[in-house]
DNA sequence: ATCCTCCCCTAC
DNA sequence: TAAGGTAGGGGAGGAT
């Protein structure tokens, strides 16, 4: 890289110099976070006072004692978060549904706190919910110190040993529910450790010195210098256990695991282990492994990481191995790696070369998606085509009465199951692949509900409500082969068919009904009526006739006027029976109903109606329709609404579009090493490619699904090879152009997933999935020409005529991007490639041209947009890089504009006018030398920064001026992901829970995402413990490594309250502790620095380091270590700095080089210097 | 007001 | 042992 970079290395440097190492952090304070009005804080605070101006207007009388706080809530509290919501509004305060980062928040509030939402709300003040009720019945407000939640977790050692007496028996996990739900309980002991040193908040003092930090400090600083520079520092502690649980909140049914009892390990080898649950919390000890006899060589823990490749990415293990967690030392390659020497069990991973063929084999969930889609795309194609053929009656007039059915078979695994094993009929039965503990009920057999037993509930419960549970197996083809039967049938009986599953189906019989009765079905004749209601009768019992006789199965059918009549009717009409509801008694029938009991509501919705009161259908008569939006939104509080009254207009075989495809695994996911996790995606989307090709389609929006494990969750789950407690990561790209190529999918996802930097084996799901689909071209179905020949025509007219000269690479790879897939179906001319759906007869006969799924519909994208497939191919955080560097300080104003055009940024400074040419980068997975060196100077090396960022050695350097491609942009829309400077955080954080209390818990965490230091309180921060923050920080360093790809920029201008009365910036009168900070954009977030400090040497690679940038940057670190205390994040820093280093480009001159290492050993020293000062003893880089 | 994205939730 | 997939509805909140 050299020449060109040059032309360009005085815009970089100029910003470099620019923020130049200034660390002072005076201004952040201010500058940060009351900049200015931005519009959207503006907006949004209006929302939020217009949502809230009534409560306010309306508690006029009480004390605004939250004046100046803005709180949100996270998690499941004891006063519900409406509850918490009214009163602090009532009172004057400020309410936030969600974080973003930018808003000023000033308060958390949350019951319970795990260590990873430690981690999310480490910038906030962390109170419990009580701090709300407290201080409204004082009337004052209290102070919030008394509230804290430190992390009431259980686990996290950290916390468990600072907090001493409060840790046995308050804490932890087990209580996570019981916090928040018992309120007096919870009260009570807020109120009692307030009384003293508030339990729950230990004193900095204690903590700091109790020294779990103190005395680790050594140790796991130097861990976490272990790490390979390249990849984050993943989290410490992964050990804590963690109940997750909050189970007690848990309605009854599906809470599966109970606490306490006896956890039994499920598997032998694992020690104790398991159980997680109750209490052994604070013990810890659960992991299991640890205490595993087995082998030792692998045991032996941190004495040398892992790390398979070093070169590529993936060390990240050594965070893991950098806490010494109690439990076990090993890392989590190490851990399964012991897990997967038994061969069966490695047989049952995703290591197995044959994994995914056989896990879809058996899984039921996965038969059950695939048996929907193909039944619903025949259906819709026999729709489609009956329609086409004859004019059909279809419609029915409007007013007409309806009479819809819901025939579903009872038990139907179990049922067919059973047949081979008809013994057991009468005797509690159920269909699961195994008996042990965490096997999953997937049908379960009358007899054995009345013990309660549930269909999805684990063996475990399962046998503790009925030990004499007979466990049948799967019998898939038997299911395919009822189904087949029952849709004959119901396919027979005249009406219009909608598949809801492979077991049940809606029936629109009302024409049938109607010419039965002799009227036109509108009048109200009593006679007619009648007549109608036993036809539909009739048809039903002709339906459960002849299923049963043809299948040996019962079937029961649900009658009413509208789909959800018929479905209620059909819990009623079970086990082998009928029920019509008649229009008389639709009131009283549905009233009587639990909420739960409609289609739609379970765990979630029904736990917010129930805060409102609401338990029974009829209670929600008695809210009024506002209130039922207000709580559950427009759409689900107006169909509640409806619901509760027997109203349902849906319809019958609406036809709809398929508008994703994907594919994911979230069991048996057991990594070693990262070489097993990359084939592994690779055969994922090889797996999504084959559907995408069965249906015909390509996607040009990529979404990629990770679960990875809590980092309190045991390194076993309960379930065997499951994957327990999770925290889940999602990351979509908008591709330049649609794609079904596996190769493609791969370089993306790969990307992706090095992006979070995930020690492998901390991964326990991985998920891919397609969107914006369009159909390819090879479709037979005519419409699909014309769609095509539109895009194309759009590509060609629209894409300025440079775009075709001087794409000539891009042409000459692919003419035709539309048309030329890496593959297309086999054989297009019969509906599904290879694949035979299963189906009935009717279906499979009847439909010679059908096609998988209805392609056609929408998703034809816009037509303007025609893509810059080269840039399209790049993987997506390369491509938001460019596009963003470009706009930071592109030399070439053309390229910039075209980028500019290209991202969809609509600043508003200057409208992208007309499609302005661009730049285009390597096609492909790989970078081309000639495109790569026809690049601006800076957005070359950007990419190549982000190449070896990625750790793809691929060393592309040959260069040679090559005529620009010239393409368009492709998306009228904004991408949110490119081009914009990161406001918000590309990565998904972690998302706390909502579902019902479980044994594991996923969490997942919308609401927080960004992080931005600016916002973080210095003083909440440092009266953490030295440990718990460093936790914090390593876990915020992960996310923000994670992040840093994307996100970069953080937010200059920080928003700033609206000065209303009630409203004010809050945060103004929040004493803050200034942070050191770097450059002049006061960057402090490790992400942020190593983005700097990368493109920093990025930039200067060929002219070496300017001493007072080595300097600032030195001092800087030195300023981490003393005064925001966190030697890990220094040496982390210094590290990367390290990596990036030595992983300079090749042309890099060999003096340069040394000049770059001398500045590495430059800013050691000031990092040495300091945690010397701090006495902290000396610090290991390596 | 309406669109879009990124989730959560639900169902089987 | 165990096979915890998958698609669509919809809410929140930002962008336009
Ligand atoms: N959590 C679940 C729920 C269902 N199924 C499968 C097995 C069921 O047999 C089939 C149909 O689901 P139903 O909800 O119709 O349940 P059943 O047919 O078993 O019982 P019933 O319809 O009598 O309530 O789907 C599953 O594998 N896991
Ligand atoms: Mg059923």
């Amino acid at each position: 890289m050299g020449s060109r970079l040059e032309s360009n290395s005085n815009s970089v440097r100029k910003r470099i110099a620019n923020h130049s190492f200034n660390d002072e952090d005076g201004e952040e304070y201010d500058g940060s976070n009351f900049g200015g009005f931005s519009d959207y804080f503006r907006r949004k605070k209006i929302k939020l006072q217009n949502l809230d101006a009534d409560l306010r207007s309306q508690s006029a009388d009480k004390p605004a004692i939250f004046k100046g706080v803005v709180a949100h809530v996270n998690g499941y509290t004891q006063p519900s978060l409406n509850d918490l919501h009214t009163l602090i509004v009532q009172h004057g305060g400020g309410f936030m549904q969600y974080l973003d980062g930018k808003t000023t928040v000033t308060h958390i509030i949350a019951s319970n706190l795990t260590p990873k939402k430690a981690v999310e709300f480490k910038r906030y003040r962390i109170v419990k919910p009580a701090w709300i009720v407290d201080s409204v019945q004082a009337g004052k407000l209290l102070p919030w110190n008394n509230y804290r939640v430190v992390d009431e977790g259980e686990n996290q050692k950290v916390i468990a040993f600072d907090r001493g007496q409060v840790s046995n028996q308050a804490n932890v996990k087990t209580r996570g529910y019981r916090d928040q739900t018992n309120s007096s309980w919870y009260t009570n002991q807020l109120k009692s450790s307030q009384a003293g040193t508030p339990v729950s908040t230990p004193m900095p003092s204690s903590r700091v010195q109790s020294g779990f930090s103190r005395q680790r400090l050594p140790t796991p600083d130097d861990e976490i210098e272990l790490l390979p520079p390249s990849h984050q520092p993943d989290i410490y502690s992964r050990d804590s256990s963690l109940l997750v649980c909050e189970r007690e909140h848990a309605p009854e049914s599906e809470t599966l695991v109970t606490p306490p009892k006896t956890s039994p390990s499920i598997r032998p080898q694992q020690d104790g282990t398991d159980h997680i649950r109750p209490d052994d919390t604070i013990e810890d000890h659960h992991d299991g492994l640890s205490a595993d006899p087995t082998p030792p060589d692998l045991t032996n823990p941190k004495a040398q990481p892992i790390r398979q490749e070093n070169q590529s990415v993936d060390t990240r293990n050594e965070l893991d191995i950098a806490s010494p967690t109690k439990k076990s030392d090993l890392t989590a390659e190490e851990h399964n790696a012991i897990l997967l020497q038994d061969p069966k069990v490695r047989k049952s991973t995703v290591v197995d070369p044959n994994f995914l063929e056989q896990y879809y084999r058996e899984s039921r969930l996965h038969h059950l998606s695939t048996w929907k889609a193909d039944l619903k795309s025949q259906l819709q194609a026999l729709a489609a085509e009956k329609s086409s053929s004859q004019k059909t009656k279809q419609k029915r007039s409007p007013g007409t009465r309806r009479y819809v059915l819901h025939v579903d078979f009872d038990s139907f695994f179990a049922a067919v199951s059973l047949k081979k094993n008809p013994q057991y009929k009468e005797k509690p039965a159920v269909v699961a692949h195994g008996n042990g503990s965490g096997s999953e009920i997937a049908s379960c057999n009358y007899p054995a509900r009345k013990f309660g037993i549930k269909n999805g509930m684990w063996m475990k419960k399962a046998q503790e409500l009925c030990p004499d549970l007979k466990v049948l197996p799967y019998d898939f083809p038997g299911y395919e082969e009822a189904s087949r039967t029952f849709y004959d049938v119901i396919l027979d009986a005249g009406g219009v068919v909608q598949s809801v599953s492979i077991d049940e189906a809606l029936i629109d019989v009302s024409n049938i009904c109607a010419a039965t009765g002799g009227s036109d079905g509108r009048q109200v004749s009593e006679g007619s009526i009648y007549r109608e209601q036993a036809k539909a009768d009739e048809i039903a019992q002709r339906l459960r006739d002849q299923v049963k006789v043809r299948t040996d199965c019962n079937v029961s059918v649900g009658i009413g006027g509208n789909i959800l009549l018929a479905k209620v009717a059909l819990r009623k009409a079970k086990p082998a029976g009928q029920y019509q509801i008649k229009p008389e008694e639709i009131l009283d029938f549905v009233g009587q109903l639990q909420v739960q009991d409609l289609p739609g509501v379970a765990w979630s919705i029904g736990s917010k109606l129930e805060e409102i009161g609401v338990k029974l259908v009829k209670d929600i008569r008695e809210i009024t329709k506002e209130r039922l939006v207000q709580t559950l939104g427009p759409k689900t509080g107006e169909k509640l609404w409806d619901y509760s009254r027997g109203i349902d207009r849906t319809e019958v075989g609406e036809q709809v579009v398929r508008k994703s495809v994907s594919a994911e695994v979230n069991w048996g996911v057991r990594f070693e090493n990262q070489e097993q996790a990359d084939e592994f995606i690779g055969s994922l989307c090889g797996e999504l490619q084959k559907r995408l090709l069965k249906e015909k389609v390509k996607g040009k929006q990529f979404t990629m699904k990770i679960m990875r494990r809590s980092l309190d969750a045991p390194m076993d789950p309960p379930k065997h090879l499951g994957h327990g407690k999770c925290d889940t990561f999602n990351k979509s790209l908008v591709l330049g152009v649609a794609t079904n190529s596996r190769d493609i999918l791969t370089k993306e996802a790969l990307s992706i997933l090095k992006g979070f930097g995930f020690s492998p084996g901390e991964l326990r799901g991985i998920g891919v999935q397609m969107t914006k689909l369009e159909p390819m071209k090879s479709a037979t179905d005519g419409s699909f020409e014309g769609s095509q020949r539109r895009l194309q025509f759009k590509v060609s007219n629209t894409e300025p005529t440079s775009i075709r000269k001087a794409s000539k690479r891009a042409d000459a790879a692919d003419p035709d991007p539309i048309q030329d897939d890496p593959e297309t179906p086999k054989k297009h001319k019969s509906g599904e490639s290879s694949h035979v759906p299963f189906g009935a007869q009717q279906l499979n006969q009847s439909t010679p041209s059908r096609r998988p799924l209805n392609t056609l519909g929408t998703q034809f994208i816009m037509p303007t947009q025609v893509d810059p497939k080269v840039l399209a191919e790049l993987p997506e955080d390369i491509r938001s890089k460019l596009l963003r560097q470009a706009r930071q300080s592109s030399p070439t104003p053309a390229s910039r504009n075209a980028l500019k055009t290209l991202s969809r940024d609509h600043s508003p400074v200057n409208d992208a006018p007309a499609p302005f040419a661009l730049t285009a980068l390597p096609a492909a997975s790989q970078l081309d030398p000639d495109i790569l060196a026809a690049l601006p100077p800076d957005v070359r090396a950007e990419v190549l920064a982000q190449y070896a960022a990625s750790a793809t050695p691929s060393s592309p350097t040959s260069r040679r001026t090559h005529a620009d491609q010239t393409l368009l942009p492709q998306s009228p829309r904004k991408n949110r992901i490119i081009g914009i400077p990161a406001k918000k955080p590309i990565v998904a954080p972690i998302k706390r829970s909502r579902g019902p209390p479980n044994d594991e818990y996923v969490f997942d965490n919308h609401d927080i995402d960004d992080h931005d230091m600016d916002d973080l309180d210095p003083t909440f921060l440092s009266a953490l413990p030295d440990d718990l923050r460093k936790e914090i920080i390593a876990e915020h360093l992960r996310q923000k490594l994670s992040e840093s790809r994307l996100t970069l920029v953080q937010k200059q201008t920080a928003a700033q309250p609206l000065p209303q009365p009630l409203w004010k910036p809050p945060t103004l009168k929040i004493p803050r502790a200034p942070r050191p900070t770097f450059t002049t954009q006061k960057l402090s977030d490790t992400s942020d620095l190593r983005k700097a400090i990368r493109e920093w040497i990025t930039e200067f690679a060929d002219e070496g380091p300017y001493t007072e940038d080595v300097v600032a940057l030195g001092k800087y670190l030195g300023r981490v270590v003393k005064e925001e205390r966190d030697l890990g994040k220094a040496v982390g820093v210094v590290k990367w700095m390290e990596w990036v280093v030595d992983d300079l480009d090749e042309g890099v001159g060999e003096v340069e080089r040394i000049k770059w290492g001398e500045a590495v050993e430059r800013v050691r020293r000031g990092v040495r210097e300091a945690a010397g000062d701090r006495g902290l003893g000396s610090v290991c880089f390596d």
